[in-house]
RNA sequence: GGAGAGGUCGCAUAGUGGUCUAGUGCGCCGCACUCGAAAUGCGGUGUGGGGCAACUCACCGAGGGUUCGAAUCCCUCCCUCUCCGCCA
């Protein structure tokens, strides 16, 4: 959501901001039924003035015994009435048109970030480490897993279906690790505060993170009100939906482990082997609220975080800004941590950190004061993986493959496997 | 799943159709007293919307309804607690 003033006092920016992303939004319609809304909203508020001062009357004229009196002003509310009854229902949907409306808009993009139109426009503006050299062609990690029994996806496909890992033995213990291991990393090496929250969730916390209405083909139902987590992000930030955090607790770093449930609609038929795309995986995901003025330098420091994985673990990456066009509806700026993977020969999307400034606040209602007596104002929020399991599984393996078919594992992740390398 | 109790302005409570546009206590802020503090006294202390000033409207878990008038009565839903059943 966007700030009605805004939307209202400058249509020709927001339309600007929004084209800019190759997106619509019904700005017209807003402007229209803004301006409906609060007219209807004046009149009628005449009305029930006036109405509240001739029910009190008659409360006293009763009190004082006036009984004719009484009657003969309760006499006078009838037109009142019928015309207040009336303009509440229209105030009513004018109200719920303003917010179905309202929940169309995409964020805008912060003005520092490329114009572009699709992926090919994105700017990458790091390299971290070098790309692994092969004497051989190296394997894609679907063959070393299969050479090393790590995944099973025949009968991973026999009990659930296409687009499910089952990860077995030194695998599933490789998957683990990598959870543990970047949960502990975050929380104790980077002062985030852990959550493990429901993997279930309401459509209102949906909604507060942009999920929905517009993006319902991509979850998991279960229940009449019930949704899979596409991913942490949407518990984490609905924590605080409703409240007002005092501004001395900001910038606040939460960070959290979950499972992933993803429907990937729109991408059947793409990347099927291995783990790459599949329907359930899971992740580590980084929050954090801030004051307006702090986002910005978050934004930079949250990317650190999510690298600070990857450097641990010695793998090549790399970190591209996201264009105009290929930044998508909720975001205002946005890095993507996009991994090395030699088998599969190319950069794969392991974290994405944006920066959603006051647009998920706003429809989470989430608001902070800066001191006492102060009114409430919209926090920053942001979010970054840190990171995604399958694909980081996926580098490991083919990243650090020995010329004896084993896999070398990173010192980090050694204590959390309980080995220093997966053979066969 | 069954039965019961309950959700009021940060916290605790009062309030069962008409000066309740919600009282009181605590907390918090300001002022007074004080060298300073405590204690005390006085005043203030929610959110959102319209006008953007005076003012005004809405909000007592959510949404409907009855009524001239609803925190209070009716209906639906949500949540919390207690007990029973089932169960990792």
């Amino acid at each position: 959501m966007l700030d009605r003033d805004l939307i209202r006092n400058h249509p020709e920016l927001v339309r600007a901001g929004i084209a800019r992303k190759g997106l619509d939004a019904p700005v017209d319609e807003f402007l229209r039924v803004d301006q409906e809304r609060r007219q209807v909203q004046t009149e009628l508020q005449e009305k029930q003035a006036e109405m509240n001062r001739i029910s009190k009357s008659i409360g006293m004229l009763m009190g004082q015994g006036k009984k004719d009196e009484a009657e003969a002003a309760k006499a006078q509310t009838k037109d009142l009435k019928d015309f207040i009854t009336v303009g509440e229902a229209r105030q009513r949907d004018l109200e719920n048109q303003m917010r179905e409306i309202e929940l169309q808009f995409p964020n805008l993009p912060h003005d520092s970030i490329p114009n572009g139109k699709d992926e090919h426009d994105n700017v990458v503006v790091k390299l971290w480490g070098e790309v692994p050299q092969f004497d051989v062609q190296p394997q894609a990690h679907w063959d070393v897993a299969e050479r090393l029994k790590l995944l099973d996806p025949p009968r991973a496909a026999k009990i659930s279906g296409s687009g499910f890992a089952l990860y077995t033995g030194q695998g599933a213990r490789l998957q683990r690790a990598l959870f543990t291991f970047m949960i502990d990393h975050q929380t104790m090496k980077n002062g985030y505060y852990e959550i493990y929250p429901p993997y279930l969730v309401n459509s209102a916390s949906l909604i507060g993170t942009g999920n929905l209405p517009k993006f319902e083909e991509d979850l998991y139902k279960v229940d009449d009100d019930l949704y899979l987590i596409p991913t942490a992000e949407v518990p984490v930030t609905n924590l605080y939906r409703d409240e007002i955090l005092s501004g001395d607790q900001l910038t606040l770093k939460l960070a959290g482990y979950t499972g992933c449930f993803r429907r990937e609609a729109g991408a059947a038929g793409k990347d099927t082997r291995g783990v790459l795309r599949i329907h359930q995986f899971d992740k580590v995901e980084m929050v954090k609220f801030t004051k307006p003025e702090d986002s910005y330098d978050e934004l930079e420091s949250l990317v650190k975080d999510a690298e600070s994985i990857l450097q641990t673990l010695g793998l090549h990456y790399r970190i591209i800004e996201l264009c105009s066009g290929d930044i998508g509806a909720k975001g205002a700026k946005c890095y993507d941590v996009e991994l090395w993977s030699p088998g599969v020969g190319r950069y794969l999307e392991i974290s994405s950190c944006t920066n959603f400034e006051a647009y998920q606040s706003r429809r989470a209602n989430i608001r902070f004061r800066r001191a006492q007596g102060d009114k409430p104002e919209f926090v920053h929020i942001l979010n970054g993986s840190g990171l995604a399991c399958p694909r980081l599984f996926a580098a490991i393996l083919e990243s650090f493959q020995q010329p004896d078919g084993s896999v070398l594992l990173p010192e980090a992740l050694r204590p959390y496997v309980g080995a220093d390398r997966i053979s066969a």
